[in-house]
DNA sequence: AAAATAATATACCAATCGGTACAAAATAGA
DNA sequence: TCTATTTTGTACCGATTGGTATATTATTTT
């Protein structure tokens, strides 16, 4: 249970910086996918050698869990702030807006390693699909929590159905990174997360 | 260029049935990705051995390729069918909910497999990657350019603009396609269906 | 300076990858 | 029956897969 973890220890130093080499990784991971991704891709990418790899971060299974940690830590991610606006019709749009932006921003690869990382895949790569599965249920039902909150505050109407919704706008989301995945820029999803908006409830007057 | 593929020919005659073995070759590739597949699992799927499928399909690309097509020919495929109805409504309608039923079905793998195919790929999966593309481009096309019948009909309002409803309506259905691969049901894709059909403009009485 | 510790680079592992050479087997036409 | 033709099964190919053993190098502690 040693936790000394300052600035430095005994033994030769490490050559290289994890955090900028996970960020290398999950760069390669979001473009390839976990299956269309090799060792040799990723040590060429991270600058670093196998060994190193394995003594730093495990395994391949573990690497890919530690770059989407990584992943939904950026600074760019959406949901989370999206989350704490102040009704939901703000919240909504915030977080569609989010992800037109995100999704196909060209300094990273387009879409959502979340979604597109392990879709489908071989048996090796299925602890990970379950793992990005349990991802997106997670961020569908922070949503759908919120929602609930701005129906009880009044924010939404008393007949909708929020579990829905909620559904509803994932869906759109998720649509939204294949839309980036093939290339469709950022101001056509934000066209596409308009109309998006136009099948949230409004409050009667 | 001799043409006669009637029933037999000279040489020793083929084992398996073609067709049965690309619907195999399909279910494959539909589960596990182009990348996740490998050609153990082709063959053993497929019920033959390599050299079979190579002479009778090509390569890995070839026969994914073809496989993709009978995925589309196949009696349940419902985009074709949806796009021949007579109102912009019932169109998407029956389009969303085709994609509802289909995208859930237990009898299959769940999803879609021109969306999930190779989503993300490595290098040598590029081709194939850009093929499905091309298909999701192109059926975004066929909505789009019977949306455009529908408003020049006066099924769909003159300011509507048909471009992004039909980038819209692909987008919840790709998105629909990864709610299947979660595990959404067939009840609850539909209850996403009818909200996006809820941004559908409507024609003024 | 010597010992202990940890990260490095290289070289290697068995297994699997996509793809093929080759000979046996099965048919049609002669 | 003999030959031509095509498919089959097996065995193999070089390359690559994820993962490690080992020896060297660089550092801190003694």
């Amino acid at each position: 249970m040693s936790e000394s973890r300052c600035t430095a220890s005994v033994g030769r130093p490490r050559a290289f910086d994890p955090e900028a080499a996970l960020e290398k990784a999950l760069d390669v991971f979001w473009r390839k996918g976990y299956d269309g991704t090799s060792l040799a891709d990723l040590t060429e990418a991270m600058g670093i050698n196998k060994p190193s790899l394995y003594s730093t971060f495990g395994n391949k299974d573990q690497l890919f869990l530690k770059a989407i940690e990584v992943y939904e830590n950026r600074p760019c991610a959406f949901l989370g702030p999206a989350l704490e606006e102040p009704t939901a019709h703000q919240v909504v749009k915030k977080m569609l807006y989010g992800a037109a932006k995100n999704f196909a921003d060209k300094s990273h690869p387009q879409g959502c390693v979340i979604i597109q990382g392990a879709l489908s895949c071989s048996e090796t790569a299925s602890s990970v699909k379950e793992a990005l599965m349990a991802r997106r249920q997670d961020g569908e039902e922070r949503l759908r929590d919120r929602l609930a909150r701005a129906q009880a505050e009044g924010d939404i109407p008393a007949t909708t159905n929020v579990v829905t919704l909620a559904r509803y706008l994932g869906t759109v989301m998720q649509g939204m990174a294949i839309q980036a995945n093939n290339g469709a820029t950022s101001e056509e999803l934000t066209e596409v997360a308009d109309l998006a908006l136009s099948a949230m409830p409004a409050i009667a007057p």
